[in-house]
DNA sequence: TACTAAATAT
DNA sequence: AATATTTAGT
């Protein structure tokens, strides 16, 4: 029996309000915003060709498994093109792959064989347990887990941590710091909702297990190439594989590099920023006033936080035509996670464009409307660019906000930081 | 509750 | 064997 492969995500249990949406690359859909963007500062100093093959998803498998979702939204040429120059075509990757439809499940489907049952039984089921109503092995051990909970027990479908979501999860590992990632936040500034907490968190160990574990062999690599360097062997030069999980450069030599300055300095981890190119600015206001992002060292002196936006002034902005809050219907109902199209929210032109930061930026209520060459439109799920855009055109400079895959509680940190460098909302 | 580590599952 | 989920401890 074939597994029903859908595209929405996971339940989301801990994420409220958000369970079903998927937005990464929202921009991507509508094919509007490309034009504008420009893929050279996406991921400054990124070489794509340190993508690991052996990362990657397997085409055939992702387009399978996401064929529903990916033939509508990215089926225009302009939108393949695109992708394909930015992410050596794996852009639609951020895709989270789901085996099962469990949402109709939830409660109501404690009968027959689901879906997952039926996912399950494809690789268990036929070798042995005779009784069809069965439940697979993955069920059973899931309804034995949880009998003392009395819950329903489904083992989530995986999720596939394609490259380019690893590599939204290690930038916001950076963007937090090592030690202040958590599960949680690096959850919220990755924007992707089709992910909960615990998948970021179990991919979390993971990346600290096999971060410690390089770097381990890396202080080995050092200490041994220094003894080297006294005691010459004369032997080969071991060579690793390039490492998702940390630099592209690998190489047990050249030597070790000095000793950092910063207490912490993010690891280079394939598909990231370069030491040489690090990070320039953050976005401090995008962590929201609570809990800023801690400035790193190599970061520009941060100006005080405003006062928070009103949220219900703000709160509009997200909301749908189906009125339901900024989450289509369709997706609330379990439909796969595709880009969404939102609305729009303009920024009014400064009386004196592209000069500094201007006070009198403003921002405007939605509009689905063409915009005046005069008017920087920023999507409710803006491209980094587009965010890009307008904040550097407020700031008179660039700007790199990190997170790639907003959503709308990321554009409220847009907003919150557009309107800390000054932009004022428009009654 | 959230985070983490360990145990399981695929 | 690698990597994801689930469980359990803090």
């Amino acid at each position: 029996m074939l597994a029903v492969e859908a595209l929405r995500g996971s339940n989301g249990e801990d994420r409220d309000g958000s369970s079903d949406n998927f937005s990464v690359d929202g921009d991507f859909a509508g094919g509007t915003l490309l034009e504008d963007i420009n893929f050279s500062d996406l991921f400054m100093g990124i070489d794509d060709g340190d993508m690991l093959p052996g990362l990657e998803l397997d085409p055939t498998e992702t387009f399978a498994d996401f064929s529903v979702g990916w033939e509508e939204d990215l089926g225009s040429p302009a939108v393949g093109e695109a992708t394909d120059g930015m992410l050596g075509g794996v852009t639609q990757d951020t895709v989270v792959s789901e085996g099962e439809k469990d949402l109709r499940h939830g409660e109501e489907a404690t009968s027959e064989t689901t879906a997952e049952d039926a996912a399950a039984m494809t690789s268990e089921a036929r070798s042995s347990t005779p009784d069809r109503g069965r439940k697979s092995s993955a069920a059973a051990a899931a309804a034995t887990a949880t009998a003392t909970t009395g819950s329903q027990g489904k083992r989530k479908a995986k999720v596939d941590w394609t490259p380019d979501l690893h590599r939204r999860f290690v930038q916001a590992v950076e963007q937090l710091g090592i030690d202040k990632a958590v599960p949680s936040r690096i959850l919220e500034l990755m924007g992707i909702d089709c992910l909960t907490r615990h998948n970021v968190a179990s991919h979390l160990q993971k990346y600290r297990s096999h971060r410690k574990h390089l770097l381990a062999r890396e202080a080995e690599a050092a200490s041994w190439s220094r003894r080297r360097q006294v005691h010459p062997t004369g032997r080969g030069v071991k060579r690793v594989g390039v490492n998702p999980w940390l630099a592209s450069t690998i190489g047990f030599l050249p030597p070790p590099p000095p000793p950092p300055v910063q207490p912490f300095r993010p690891l280079h981890v394939w598909g990231h920023p370069t030491p040489e190119a690090p990070v320039v600015h953050m976005w401090p206001g995008y962590l929201s006033a609570r809990s800023r992002s801690p400035t790193p060292p190599w970061a520009p002196p941060q100006p005080p936080l405003p006062p928070p936006p009103d949220p219900s002034y703000w709160h509009h902005l997200y909301q749908t035509g189906s009125g339901e809050g900024w989450v289509p219907h369709a997706m609330a109902k379990g439909a796969p996670c595709f880009p969404q199209p939102s609305p729009m929210v303009r920024f009014a032109a400064p009386p004196v464009p592209g000069v500094g930061p201007h006070p009198m930026y403003r921002a405007v209520p939605p509009t689905m409307g063409k915009h005046p060459s005069s008017q920087l439109q920023l999507d409710a799920s803006p491209s980094k660019e587009s965010i890009d855009a307008a904040i550097g055109d407020v700031l008179g400079k660039p700007w790199l906000p990190l997170p790639l895959g907003l959503k709308p509680p990321s554009l409220e940190g847009v907003l919150v930081e557009l309107q800390r460098q000054g932009v004022s909302k428009v009654p």
